[in-house]
DNA sequence: TCGAATTAGTCACTAACTGATACTAAAGTC
DNA sequence: GACTTTAGTATCAGTTAGTGACTAATTCGA
């Protein structure tokens, strides 16, 4: 690790922005401030006494110009990783917002994550954990409605559905789960998108239901390190 | 925030270490190392370069003597909630060791999770974020496994489960999918505790097989704050 | 104008899973 | 030996998930 050694806190906090671009997950990139002008994630050496939630949010805020859909934090990234800051230890955040809001601000570039420039080693990892957690918390946030706007198709929410979790879903198991968890109403407009039959649009109107509160889950097991 | 500035690393490692004790979740927790003699999580400031997973690996092993069975970093709590080391950040992590193990070193004790001392504000909130950590992890993690001796009864292999996820399961269900994962073998030995019929041992022996991967989890999104 | 192509939306069928109850098995207790 | 207690299994009905096939409504090109 380096001395370097400042006044505000000795720690950073980072942000990974997510974003549904065309048909691909997406990544904000920031031109690097200080050394080799690499791209690195947004961050931030908080002032002391600042909250960790309200700099994460603040940070949001300055890259994209509005708050974030959905934020989360991801926990803390040290060991040894470098980071450009120099700083020992970063806390590292997870944001994902729509992509045709008030576009980034100046500096910033969306770089889908399946071709990401090179990175700080803590920054590639942050990335990678974002990415996950995303993945984890689609079915228990309503992140994917967030990203979409107000009035949407079923098959606009599918595809967004597919985008965040990197796999292809069924049209009709689709609709029918979604059905039974009453998260969407119909509206009377439909839309025409080109070529075929007209979509229905929705909107996003969950009505509180409770929990299934199924058994244990011993299938996911299997995946890693038993 | 206080003013307090030491040599060592600006942030502590907290670890929230829990077990199955008798009939309920508990927590492991030290006597006050400096002020009002309260009880506090095991905690440390870590000198420089040393990695957060090596800090709080040790960190268990000299809070319960031997290695955890489980170990995961809970994120990063700061935000004005009052920590005994005066220290602005800390870096938590939990962990899951079987209660029968070497027991707690000098100075630790078990806390039924239902009736703790009063804690610092953010090791409670540490300890509320550890609960929720742990019944997310144990259907993906074999935790319940390594909690129990090398060789277990399904029904003591149940109970752990309901202790650790704090609901009952039904008895059919908890083993046909248990079967169906394919995580235990049976030995040809049968223990006789007291009244009824013998039960059978097993011993955790996971064969690997693939995730069934199922579509959106819409039900989840019913519970908090959509 | 009439089909072919395209996209939306639904249906019906099957397989799998869940939860409940009831049952058999093997031990101890009186 | 009848009764109680715990282990373990079987069966059944209701629910859910995945699949392909179907109908509906539109555009495009001949």
């Amino acid at each position: 690790m380096s001395t370097a050694r400042h006044a505000s806190a000795p720690f950073t906090v980072d942000l990974v922005v997510l974003t549904a671009l065309t048909s691909e997950l997406a990544v904000l990139l920031e031109k690097g401030k200080g050394n080799s002008g690499r791209w690195t994630l947004p961050w931030r050496l908080p002032v002391r006494s600042e909250s960790l939630n309200a700099v994460s949010g603040r940070l949001a805020v300055s890259a994209v110009g509005s708050k974030a859909a959905w934020i989360e934090q991801l926990g803390a990234f040290g060991d040894g990783r470098a980071h450009p800051s120099l700083v020992q230890l970063s806390v590292a955040f997870v944001a994902a917002v729509p992509h045709e809001m008030a576009g980034p601000e100046r500096g910033f570039h969306w770089f889908p994550v399946r071709d990401l420039p090179p990175l700080a080693p803590r920054h590639r990892s942050m990335v990678e954990a974002a990415i996950e957690r995303l993945r984890m918390a689609v079915d228990r946030a309503p992140i994917a409605f967030r990203l979409l706007p107000p009035r949407f198709t079923l098959t606009e929410l599918q595809q967004m559905y597919e985008l965040l979790l990197g796999k292809r879903l069924h049209k009709a198991s689709f609709r029918r789960s979604l059905q039974a968890a009453s998260l969407v109403t119909a509206t009377d407009e439909w839309r025409s998108e080109g070529r075929g039959r007209p979509a229905q649009l929705y909107t996003f109107a969950p009505k509180r239901k409770n929990r299934p509160a199924r058994g244990v889950r011993f299938d996911l097991l299997g995946g890693t390190g038993v």
